[in-house]
DNA sequence: AATATAATGTTGCATTTGCAACATTTTACA
DNA sequence: TGTAAAATGTTGCAAATGCAACATTATATT
């Protein structure tokens, strides 16, 4: 993991949030923060807590586009969904961090001597998210659910470089984030168990090929 | 659109290719250029001409990961998937210009006066990418052939400002970005048509509703 | 202009999936 | 600690989809 702040010392980081007018929020548990989310061009960053980005079809659908913990960023996306059907909630006691998109510009920002070590922290965050967008995009191309499964569980145990790993997910977010009818991903599971490709025992998933 | 030498002059975006030991090559039509690709990481950016990368399934999928144009920009993606079943097909002539990642950080770039143009800009076509891969993630999570067409053909005409505009891709092709069968969703086009929500003719498509 | 090649259109059928309507278990919190 | 709420598990059934195997039309190439 890596946020936006990496290599930049606590005072330098001060400096730069004022002269981003950078301003933090904290949030109770279960809010729709979107009022605060619905304000232009902005850069959000997770300082603790977490929160999910979901977006509610016209069908009764919930579909996450992000799920968001300590130090992650978003914003950049928002603006590109008509904004209705979207709510950013977050799961737990949460503090926010926003920056307007067009301080990043400004050039008394541009000047200090830090400001390069900034921006390409960002470039590195949001060439991550766009990984996480590939391998999401990668998950929702498989034309079943157990090859989605199948191929979530393959990134899964990559990033974690074992056989067996836990779950980051309940089955209902899971369901959503594979976007399959839940129940039917359950039948899928205990099929995937009893054919002998896996073992799941709660959250904690293994690997058996 | 937007190119990643935008408002710098043509004759410091020379200076920059060569500080950033950039490289160009040019491809003839139907070239797979995935062994120029598979080096670490860079940033391609298309100089003119086309292509598409490919991710080619153990089903016999071909799922259309990036459909590139001129000025697009990619690289950032390729590393996090395994090697083997990508490839990235030239459409046409096509030239391409590389430049290595960590060249974009060396201290004699950083201090050129036209780095942070440089940085700003290639922030802004990362956003414009998140926003296509959020768009793309938007359309794949639902769950019907119907409701896919829909939500794609939504989206083309807010972009095109109309009820009606000229799909940009073969139907084919059209029906891997949606990650569907293309027969199916042939018949799926036909009833739209029948029960009176399009027209098409050709690769015309007019909204009715 | 002729012909090969690619794109598009069609349909029956088996499979997969979503949906609904439950039962059961786990977790949160007053 | 008791109870409400959330999460998980199960199953029948109708609907949607992939697949295969074609026919037809359009496009490219020599």
């Amino acid at each position: 993991m890596q946020n936006l702040f990496e290599n930049i010392s606590s005072r330098n980081k001060e400096k730069l949030l004022k002269l981003l007018k950078a301003q933090t929020v904290v949030y109770h548990k279960g809010v729709n923060i979107l009022s605060n989310v619905n304000r232009g061009n902005f850069i959000g960053i997770v300082d603790s807590g977490s929160l999910q980005i979901v977006f509610n079809d016209y069908n009764g659908n919930s579909i996450i586009l992000e799920d968001l913990n300590q130090n992650d960023i978003f914003g950049n996306l928002i603006s590109s969904i008509n904004g209705e059907e979207i709510s950013c909630t977050t799961k737990e006691k949460t503090l926010i961090t926003y920056i307007d998109y067009d301080n990043i510009t400004k050039p008394e920002i541009t000047r200090s001597e830090f400001y390069i070590t900034f921006v390409q922290n960002l470039i590195k965050l949001m060439t991550n998210q766009l990984n996480d967008k590939n391998e999401r995009i990668e998950i929702l191309t498989k034309r079943t659910i157990r090859d989605k499964l199948l191929e979530y569980f393959r990134l899964l145990s990559i990033k974690k470089a074992s056989k067996t790993f836990t779950l980051p997910f309940t089955f209902i977010d899971l369901a959503n984030y594979l976007s399959v009818d839940r129940s039917a991903m359950t039948r899928e599971l205990k099929y995937l168990k009893t054919e002998g490709f896996i073992k799941i025992d709660g959250k904690r998933v293994k690997l058996l090929y």
